[in-house]
Order: C-alpha cells, then structure tokens, then sequence
DNA sequence: TCGATCTTATAAACCGATTGATCTGTCAAG
DNA sequence: CTTGACAGATCAATCGGTTTATAAGATCGA
C-alpha cells in the first residue's frame, strides 16, 4: 500500500526543514548543492509528489491551463489539442481540454465555473469559442489571462495567433481561375466561425480582381461538416448553368462535395474541380485527395500556448498558409472554356 | 473586480454558521427547507463556487475523472471524448483528458503523477491503454478506481465494456464470401491493440468454416492509419494472384486501401470490394461509402463512464456491433469466379 | 411533562503545501 | 577582527473547505 507521502516525510528523511524542501522544489535560491542533492534523493525514495490541490490553495500557480474549443471537425481539434499539448508537456503544465457548446445560454457560467473550481493558470481558446460574447465577458470579468487562436473580433483584447484566411482564400480562388475556371462556387463556412466570412470575402475579391462576375446562386450556407457540403454540391448539380469548380471553405465540406458528385455520376476531377480548406489529414484520404489550402493548426495552437505560458498578453502572430496542390483540381478543358450555354452540361 | 468570495462569505450573508453552508453543499440530512433556501439564495448572490483544490486538501472526492488514451483514429477518439463527456457533465463530474504514448518507457510514472497531483476519482482507459502494463501496475498500485474500454488482457482485473471483436470480423469476412468472394485479403491492425488479434481470428475463423485457404500473402501488417492502408493495398496489387476483396480492420486503413486503388486505375467497388471496421463519421466520406462494422463507440465510453460513477467495480458489459453495408463491397461478377488463374488480372 | 429526535451554532483540528519573520551559523572579503 | 552575504532551522499563519465534538433550542409523541 503505497501511503501518500508529504513534504513532512521528505524532511523528516532528507534531515533538512520543510522550508528547505519547498525552496528546492520552488526553485528558490539559498540552497547548496549538497543539501539540494539530498532532498532531491529524499523525494525520489518516497515517489513523493506535491499535491496540486495544496498549492494551488497556497496561493501559487496551479501549473494547469485549460483548452476550451467547439468543433465540429475532429482533426482540426486533433491538431489544436497536439499543438497545445505538446508545448505544455515541454513546461511541465498540465492541460485541460474541456469542449462546450457555444451555443449554450450558460456557457458563460460554465466557463467561469471552471476556472474558479480549478484554479487554471491561463486558458487558449480556440474558434468559434474566440468570438463568443459570455465566454469573453466572463473571462475578462475574471481578470484570467488567455490568447486566442484565429480570433474574428475584438483583436485589441487579448493575444492571438492566426492565419490570413481571406488572402488564402484569394489564392485559392485565383489559383482556380488560372486553370480556366469561371464559373466557381464556394461553400461557406458555419455562420458562428468569423474565419468563413473572411474566406468568402477573399473568395470575391479574387473574382473581382479577375472581373468576374459575382453570382449567389453559385455560393451556399455551410457548416464545416461533412453533410452541408454533400447538400450544397446537390443543389449546384441542379442549377442550369453548373459551376466547373466548387471551393469548399473547409476539407469536411469538399469531402462531401465530392461524394455528391460522385453520386451524381461526374467524373472527378475532370467534370468538377474541387477545392478546400484546412489540409487536415481528411484531404488525402478521400479521392481525389484534395487540393487544399494548408493551415499551420498545430503550429498555431503551439504558438498559442507559447504566448500564454511566457506571459505575452498583448502579441498578435500571423502564421504563413500554402496551397497545396493535390489531384482534386484540374484545368478547365478548352471546349468547356469556349462556350457560356446555359444549358451546357458536364458530359453527356 | 469580482472578488473570489468563500463559505465564510456565504455562511455570513445567509445568517447561518460555516457548518451549515457545508451540509447544504455536501446534502447532508439536518437542513431545514428554508434554511437550505437561505443558504441557496446567498451562494447564487455571491456567484459563489466551491474551490475544488479546498475540497480536495480536506479529503473529499475531486469530482473529477480522467479520460486516459494513445490513439492514431481521431474520429475513434472524438467519438470516445463525447462519450464520456456527456455521462460527466450529467454527473456534474469533470472529465480530464489525458493523451499519452504507451511506448514512452515512463508512461506508468506519468500515469502516477497525474493521479496523486490531481486526485482524480477514478479513470477511464481507453485501448490501447487498456493493456499497456506499466499503467495497469500504475494504476493498482495507486488502488484508484478504473474502468476499461475494450481491453484485450486480465479480464478479471476491472470492469469493463466491449465488443465482440472476433465475431464482428468474422461476420465481415462471411459477409464478403457470401458475394462469391474467395481472395480475401486482410489488413491487420495495430499490434499493440489487442483487438487486432481479435479481429484477425474472426477473419480465419470465417475462412475456415467456409472451406477456404488461408494464405499469408494476403495479410499485411497494419497500424490503424491511412498510409498502413496505403502500403497494404499496393502490396496486394503487386501480387500474382490479387484478391478480390480487402477487409482492412478499421475504417481508416479502409481509406487507405481505397486511396491505393483509385491510384492503381481501379474501377471500385467493381474491380475490387473494400471492407472497414467501426464506421467513424470517415466511412461515409471516402468514395465509394465503406461497408463497415457499426462499432458503438459512442455508448461503449458512455457505459464505460456510468460503471466507473456508479462504483460499478467488476461488470462486464458486450455491447452490439452491426453490420453497415454501403457501396464499397460489390458481389463478385460472375466470370471472376469461375477462374482462379495466377495471371487473372482484375480489368483488360 | 419527559425524553427522543431534529435542527443549528460554536469552536477547533485538519488536509498539504507556501511564506514571512526571526534567528543561528559559516565563510570569505576587507 | 569585523562585516556581509549566504545557508538553513524554527515557528506560525494562511489558503478554503470538511469534520468532529459539544451544546442547546425547537418540535413532537407518549
């Protein structure tokens, strides 16, 4: 039966005062090296480990940070929570993951609820979380400190990494018309996400660039998820005048684009170009794999998690995207470039 | 500046002693109705919330648990995370989750560590945790309650919840054969799940029954990810004699497959079928959709959490797999099964 | 009316660490 | 031979709850 052994035990058998341990574990300075040596070999005898919970009444830092997060897209969570958890587990800080539901009446309550009941030091947030009023209000009420990761709004608050979804959603847009596409259709992304509006603006400005037209019929209310793009893919099926290619803002929704049209009998990607957004592990599995923009999530939520635990309140870090270019995407073929028939269908 | 306010603050607001407040919290018999109503009004008033840490020093349980896992499948996981998250958040338990590398030689101190620091009530092991034995001697040392998902070895050790693994496989593997398939080939799964075991027997076991052979070529080593899946299938196709069909013991090392196939100019499902197991929210994204095995994930970590809260020390809960069919098995044509000639090839 | 059972108060000990105040030695520089 | 700077001991308070012991008023049945 291995007895919970406390910093009394360790002095009692390192023969030093129960001050002298807690300066050797807090790092604190007036302690020779012999004498550090032996509480050191004391607290390894006793596999003694310092209650959390006792030092955290104490007063000092709980040395736990919490990650709060609602997606919806279980390998982009896969890749913020790595990112996080790798960076803490170098410092020695434990990490909480707790999910909510932005949506929630109380999950400002939640939130509040849960710093004050565990005393975390600091806390990421991760989108949409980032721009949800109750949590934002509680947190600042609190007087906790917390960075952000892809924030829409309120920049000013706090610290934050991020990408510059507009100018990767241009890219993507512009790399789409310089393969002969013009007619593009975009899925947005969830209404609650501010990434999706910036995405749809960049996915405008490049064709306004290119002065194309801008047409709604050809845009369609996503979710992030797997069926919103299936959804959105038939209903451009059935439009007269077909895109040629669809951008879909996240790799979920270009997943179910694709499934939509395979459904429908196209041959991809030569009857439709598809494009997405994110680069998670997602993008090679389906076929085509995807050409997709490349979103540094791990490094963001590492970085994240760097500017917390260094005490960087007010920093904001733009990470660099890249379009990947994968099987998904392909140039527009001349016949199909040529006419603008309305009723010009993918293949006969 | 909300000021962290404690039981005196309460006790002193309500009228009533110390004592009081903590019966009202702990529900222990000896509080009047309207006394405990005092005492309510006074704690919402003051936004007041019990410090865990406090509870915790005084002996107490820290209504929290611990979610321990090591896994390559973030949907598998996502899907145990909610599972066990919303028996919790029923219970107003917090759940930890804790990832870990079982091939790490100091996992079992990690596992150690986490339990005295945090005090958590009790933990949840998730395969393959669940038969990594540094943990499993981590975790009786400490005498700390602990449940198990789909353990593989020392059934009698704890309760735990699971599948038939080897009957789900063999179900598959008739299932397959029943189309007419013959060349059956098998991707095994990660070796250190012991599942993978378990699910290769049922594969033989169905072989057997129906008279075939067993042929070794047709195995190839896996390790539950896409690009084990990957490397199988290009494998299978370099083979003299290909199979017919491929069971790849999860879904994304079914994508795998699928995704070597499409490369290798493959018309699927007609030119060659691909089986999963688990149906995760992947097997409806790749193309064709997988026939899969329906594992209950969700309620296998949802049962798993209740058995743990409930004290529930040494039960043993099957829960019911179900055979999913979608588009990627095909029977097999006609003139495919007449011949079993070494040279055959799948398409002229 | 008496005793039993509730209901609540008061005071103090305790959980395991941190921290501040106070005090005693060492040892080396001036 | 002082004088500091450093190393460490001792004691007690503190964090925010739980819990035990003791006491006492209220309520109720016999």
């Amino acid at each position: 039966m291995s007895q919970r052994s406390n910093i009394r035990d360790v002095s009692a058998l390192a023969g030093v005062s129960i001050k002298t341990v807690s300066r050797v574990l807090n790092d604190h300075p007036y302690v020779s090296k012999t004498t550090r040596k032996k509480v050191e070999d004391a607290i390894k005898e006793l596999d003694f480990r310092p209650s959390v919970a006792a030092r955290i009444l104490a007063g000092i830092n709980s040395s736990q940070i919490a990650l709060i997060y609602d997606n919806h897209s279980p390998y982009y969570i896969d890749q913020i929570q790595s990112g996080c958890w790798q960076r803490c587990h170098e410092a020695g800080v434990r990490l909480l993951g707790q999910p909510v539901d932005v949506a929630d009446p109380d999950v400002g309550d939640q939130v509040r609820g849960l710093v004050s009941e565990t005393h975390v030091d600091g806390i990421v947030l991760s989108s949409p979380v980032t721009d949800c009023d109750p949590v934002l209000r509680a947190l600042e009420g609190l007087g906790i400190p917390f960075v952000r990761i892809s924030p829409g709004t309120n920049h000013a608050m706090t610290s934050s990494v991020f990408m510059d979804d507009a100018q990767a959603a241009d890219d993507m847009t512009t790399h789409l018309i310089n393969l002969g596409h013009r007619r593009i259709a975009f899925v947005k992304g969830h209404p609650n996400h501010m990434a999706s509006d910036e995405r749809l603006f960049g996915y405008r400005r490049a064709l306004d660039r290119a002065g194309l037209p801008f047409d709604p019929r050809w845009i369609a209310d996503g979710a992030f998820d797997f069926d919103s793009g299936f959804l959105a893919c038939q209903m451009f099926l059935a439009l007269p005048e077909r895109p040629t290619a669809v951008f879909a803002s996240n790799d979920d929704m270009a997943a179910g684009v694709q499934a939509a049209a395979h459904q429908a009998g196209l041959d991809l990607p030569n009857d439709l170009s598809v494009a997405g957004f994110d680069d998670t592990t997602l993008a090679r599995m389906v076929w085509p794999p995807l050409t997709t923009i490349r979103q540094p999530t791990f490094e963001l939520a590492r970085t994240a998690t760097e500017l917390l635990l260094t005490g960087q309140t007010l920093v904001h870090r733009r990470l660099q995207h890249e379009l990947i270019e994968r099987d998904s995407v392909a140039p527009l073929p001349a016949h199909k470039t040529a006419t603008n028939n309305p009723l010009d269908r993918p293949s006969t």
